[in-house]
DNA sequence: GAACACGATGTGACCGTGCACATCGAATTG
DNA sequence: CAATTCGATGTGCACGGTCACATCGTGTTC
């Protein structure tokens, strides 16, 4: 009856210490390297450990210490390369640090489906949350549950200091400059839904750009961020035909918006420009390659777990503004005019 | 002293019983919904409840229960769409169920990546596993650490029982007969990595399909998924040009290849046809859009789940075969001989 | 050489639940 | 009407760690 061990439960820190000749103290210990043990006594410690396959119980650890090392990932295009890889990035950055990741896809962008998104993180009490969704209405939303957490919001204008710095202004003017310098006076915008903080900046980048050239203004088009979307834009936008060139709140719009330029019979540059962003890796093969703003995602998403533990452990984080670049390729050139 | 509840933890259930003047263990009741209970005494606690914004302690749960009800995926892929969307669709699903989905992505496809995913879940104590990696390898691994646990591969041959059977073969095996039936006959076939079994499938329905017709073989190029990949594959297939169809193992890979076809200054599908799979939403929007294969990535990661739940609540579960279906859209025709 | 510091280790309580068992009153049964 | 059953509730312990504190032997200090 003492070697009990065949409960079914997985062995404890008892299991090993009893194993060993110690305290389960001792063995704490070892688990958590504490300087003061001798070297001998550790590694009996960690022999048992091995022998037993001794895996630390997770929930014990955070019941004691009531420290989850968890961080929540709320999501609501994880289909998506952008906020995919992101996410990726952020799981394996976290992962480095020591903390787990929980990343909770919203069933629909409606209040509803945000709260019983937050509610599935808080049951996990994670100590921190990075939305990747319309940001908008989750801070309603979590200001509302009146929920305090440490966040940050992967992409945004900046003005919030749970904002990372992705400089989205400056990555739509440069797209925007860009159509100007090759001659275009009539561009268009294809937005992302207004209630993402980076659909948003994107429009104020374009808006800004253009009246700081004196080129007139259009009335953005608010889109879902889907090929589907840019493709039915673009067919209507080509009954009227008053533009040369389209700037794409994301290079999936841009696609299906060059397929209906091209299947209306125009081509793409010669008789409209599209310029996308983000830089999904199939934009160098899109036909034409596509001319677009590079983001990085994978960046972006350590910076979020940086700043994110910063805050969770205190220590102030710098979150230093990442600045995109403009990838000219086939799909803009000067206007026929 | 008796409302010392701001001790900075969270209340707990014994907090609730007090000011609802119960037991703890009546709580305990009404959380779990024990059916003896009184409704005017569910009714108050659940009152105080509300007032306190008392949650449930999940590690207090777990460590009592030895339930963690979380269930971890491997993945290696994340950031493409279809293992994005069967993870998305899959997390919902398990969340439904009452479980959590912890996503682990995979440093690399090396052994030591994989054994460092693996433990990194099993430090969870996750329920059950879902791999979408390199399975061959992924397996290898588990195999060598010698850890058991439920697991289901989200596409395969359906060989095993652990198997969810989205009967890939047969999806391969209707592209190629398309290319068949529209009369080519020098077909190649630009596969995926072979420790995928779902690449490993797709070749294997292409070359039965090919032999089933006496079409004569052609040696597969084997990929990586990118469309990188499939843009200097179709490079270097083009020095020759001695075929007029090019079955592609996925979406991406088939728009390089449509990318390195067009740039020298053939045309799609005049003097090449080209087949995909997986049916991404930007598939239909490539020009030519593309016909390809269709997959319910959605579906896949639904039945993931209710296959390894089933596995670990122990009632068998059906995993009917999944059927995929051709989509023909505009970048195959006639060989133009 | 007595007082003390310190390194190495052990002891017991506690974290927030669920479970097994006990209790107690009211309804049912023979 | 006593015995039994059952519904509604309470009591105490266990889960597997960590933390605060105690213990004990040894080297250092004055």
């Amino acid at each position: 009856m003492a070697s009990d061990a065949q409960t079914g439960r997985a062995p404890s820190i008892r299991d090993v210490a009893r194993l060993a000749g110690v305290s389960h103290q001792t063995v704490s210990r070892v688990l958590n390297n504490h300087p003061s043990i001798r070297v001998e006594t550790k590694a009996r410690v960690q022999q048992v450990m091995d022998d037993l396959q001794y895996r630390p119980n997770r929930a014990a650890r955070v019941l004691v210490t009531s420290r989850t090392r968890t961080i929540g990932v709320l999501a609501a295009a994880a289909t998506q390369y952008g906020p995919a890889s992101s996410i990726q990035a952020l799981e394996k950055a976290a992962r480095a640090e020591g903390y787990f990741v929980n990343t909770t896809n919203l069933d629909g962008t409606d209040r509803a489906s945000i709260e019983r998104g937050l509610n599935h993180l808080l049951d996990q009490a994670v100590e921190g949350l990075v939305v990747i969704a319309p940001q908008v209405r989750v801070f309603e939303t979590f200001h509302d549950m009146n929920i305090s957490l440490p966040f940050v919001t992967l992409q945004s204008t900046g003005t919030t200091e749970h904002a990372l710095s992705v400089d989205q202004i400056s990555g739509a003017r440069l797209a925007t400059r860009h159509l100007i310098e090759l001659g275009h006076r009539s561009i268009y915008h294809l937005a992302g839904p207004q209630d993402w903080i980076e659909a948003e900046a994107r429009m104020h980048g374009f808006l800004t750009e253009l009246s700081a050239n004196d080129v007139p203004a259009t009335a953005p088009i608010l889109g879902d961020w889907t090929a589907e979307f840019g493709y039915y834009a673009g067919r209507e936008l080509l009954r009227v035909r008053d533009f040369t060139a389209i700037f794409s709140s994301n290079d999936q719009m841009a696609l299906g918006l060059i397929h209906a330029i091209r299947e209306s019979g125009l081509d793409v540059p010669r008789d409209v420009s599209v310029v996308g962003f983000d830089d999904i890796p199939e934009a160098a093969h899109f036909w034409p390659p596509l001319t677009t703003v590079q983001q990085d995602f994978g960046e972006l998403g350590r910076r979020a777990i940086a700043l994110l533990l910063g805050n969770i452990d205190d220590q102030g984080a710098s979150p230093a503004t990442l600045v995109p670049d403009l990838i000219v390729r086939k799909s803009t050139a000067r206007p026929a005019f």
